[in-house]
DNA sequence: GCCGTTTTCGGCCCGACTGTTTTCAGTCG
């Protein structure tokens, strides 16, 4: 539901990485992010040009693939197997063969030869597509953003074909909204915006249901915008009422059935209002995503129907009415397909031949495994931590506050370590057997791939949680050295945040993840899904990847007070977007199977 | 560009909203 926003993050990476600059594109080894941003810039600068519509849609159907795989194409290239992922065909296979043998592409430098990349940047303003693109750029030498704005206050964009006053004024504020809207938004902050607002609409009189859609429903990690769907006989008090709340600054659309609005902090929301009886296929299509819901209407087609928002619509024009979404779904002859799959990567396949996993769910998990007190960087004591988590439901809590070399955060020398084990056992005997207390340890993994504590330190925790914290730029075959060392240790129980990446703007390091996550699967150590919504790493992709070599998985909330502990179903949201079943997921094991892997 | 129980050539989802238009193009989801 974002194809905007999205091509625009992609650029941004895109010019960090210097793409955007003529020569050699590589630093470093390129890796599937660098593969997709590469086929996002051709597929921009195709349209720009003018290119046939299916030509770019295929090279951005392949740079999405390329993100959302949770191999490294490196490895599938070396192997020989490129054509075997869906969407790479001959020449797209010829081109990662190219970029990874060589570090260039002799067919994007022809392409900046012929439009100029500084034209992308204009994609990112609302409303300027690649039609208009090109219209700037060749009747009024347009190609910066600057330009672009120098030409709207000048007037000069006004008597361009298919423009008048009201396109030009509209430019102006889209340049504006640009400079003050977030780029990026995180699932964290967008998810409690739509609670709000779906609050208030639930409210409201003839509102018969609401739910959030798009990426949030997704659970993606990152977001672009808030989708909100209805379900009412009478749309236009709704989208009144949603047009009026406060904090909404401009109204960017209203029509009989949506409307859309951007707040003052710059984040944008939008509203579908449909009958009840159609809420199915209109929450089915609100929630994407995009590629999930062209796969569906292929679908459609071969049962000669027709899907849309509206309906299922025959051939004769009669209309099959959904009210819920499984129903849409079983009218295709598809099993429910969970939000969180919807991302065209191959549960529509799965959802034909039965072979769709059986999703994780938030209440068969007992334990929180990552947790910070007092002692470290953490706000609530032992005691609090605990008392909190029992209030919560938590089965098993570990206390994990940090090690000594991570001064920053008051990391606990042995001595302290050990003082701390007497006040966890205190707190154990003063709340009983209702929770399991566990004393542990976020170990650092330093710099040099030592571990902060010596192993007779670790053999007297209940359980060892390493991580990344220094050092996260090091070159590949460097801290991934590291981390295979932790996971080759004996004590170490589990990896926290194993990327260490930091939403929306630290990269994650540069790991052979496929590397990591076998080393994960063979040693029976488990790799954290931290569900801290800058954090949420491992991400769905890599989550999929590992639990197929059979890894075992941990959901924690890395909490640093009491309140952090409500973060788990941003975890959980990970885990499903990652295919994940209960079994392999260690905190919905009992008490007693836990410490038997524990003490394993 | 990719892809094949309609096809190795000719397909490749469906609709709302806006602004410019007297019937449609562009953008967006």
């Amino acid at each position: 539901m974002l194809a905007v926003r999205q091509r625009a993050v992609k650029q941004s990476s895109c010019q960090q990485r210097g793409w955007l600059q003529p020569g050699v594109i590589m630093s470093k080894l390129l890796t599937n992010r660098d593969l997709a941003a590469i086929f996002t810039l051709i597929a921009n600068l195709l349209e720009i040009k003018g290119e046939v519509v299916f030509k770019t849609l295929a090279y951005r159907k392949a740079a999405e693939n390329l993100e959302q795989m949770g191999q490294e194409a490196r490895a599938l290239w070396s192997a020989g197997q490129l054509r075997e992922l869906p969407g790479i065909g001959k020449a797209l296979a010829d081109k990662i063969d190219e970029l990874l043998r060589t570090g260039r592409l002799r067919f994007l430098d022809e392409l900046k030869q012929a439009v100029p990349v500084t034209l992308v940047e204009l994609l990112q303003v609302p409303d300027v597509g690649p039609k208009k693109v090109r219209l700037f750029w060749q009747t009024a030498q347009v190609t910066t953003l600057a330009e672009l704005e120098a030409a709207a206050r000048g007037g000069r964009l006004a008597g361009l074909a298919g423009m008048g006053p009201k396109s030009e004024a509209k430019i102006l504020a889209g340049l504006e909204a640009l400079k003050r809207r977030p780029s990026k938004l995180l699932l964290g902050d967008a998810l409690p915006l739509a609670d709000e607002l779906l609050a208030m609409l639930r409210a409201l009189p003839g509102v018969a249901a609401a739910a959030a859609g798009g990426s949030v429903r997704r659970m993606r990690a990152l977001v672009g915008d808030v989708d909100l769907l209805v379900a009412a006989e009478d749309a236009a008090p709704v989208l009144a009422a949603f047009t009026s709340y406060g904090g909404v600054a401009h109204v960017l659309a209203q029509g009989g059935t949506k409307a859309s609005v951007e707040f003052h902090t710059g984040l944008r929301a939008q509203l579908w209002v449909h009958p009840p009886a159609r809420f199915g296929t209109a929450l089915q299509y609100a929630t994407g995503s995009k590629d999930h819901n062209v796969r569906l209407r292929e679908i459609a087609r071969t049962k000669k129907l027709s899907l849309s928002e509206h309906a299922l619509t025959r051939a004769n024009g009669k209309e099959l009415l959904c009210a819920s979404e499984e129903e849409v779904y079983a009218a295709l002859g598809l099993a429910f397909i969970a939000p969180e799959l919807r991302e065209d990567q191959g549960e529509v396949q799965a959802a034909q031949n039965g072979s769709l996993p059986l999703l994780l769910e938030r209440a068969q998990l007992r334990a929180d495994l990552h947790a910070h007190t007092n002692w470290s960087d953490g706000k609530d004591s032992v005691l609090e931590l605990a008392q909190a988590a029992q209030a919560r439901g938590i089965k098993i809590l570990a206390i994990t506050d940090h090690s000594r070399s991570l001064a920053i955060a008051n990391g606990l020398s042995v001595e302290r370590l050990r003082a701390q084990a007497a006040e966890v056992a205190a707190a154990q005997h003063k709340l009983g057997s209702s929770i399991k207390l566990l004393h542990g340890t976020e170990l650092e993994i330093n710099a040099d791939g030592t571990l902060d504590y010596p192993d007779e330190v670790l053999a007297g925790l209940d359980i060892v949680v390493a991580s990344l914290h220094m050092g996260l730029k090091q070159p590949r075959a460097e801290v991934t050295a590291r981390l295979l060392g932790a996971i080759n240790n004996p004590h170490v129980d589990m990896i926290g945040h194993p990327t260490g990446r930091r939403l929306p703007d630290r990269e994650p390091a540069d790991l052979d993840m496929e590397a990591v996550l076998s080393a994960a699967a063979a040693t029976g150590t488990a790799l954290e899904i931290n569900a801290n919504p800058a954090r949420l790493d491992l991400d769905g992709s890599h989550v999929r990847r590992a639990l197929a070599l059979g890894a075992y998985v941990a959901i924690n909330t890395d909490a640093h007070k009491a309140h952090d502990l409500d973060l788990m179903p941003y975890g959980v949201g990970t885990a499903r977007r990652g295919w994940c079943e209960a079994a392999q997921v260690v905190n919905t094991w009992t008490e007693k199977e836990l410490l038997k892997w524990l003490s394993h």
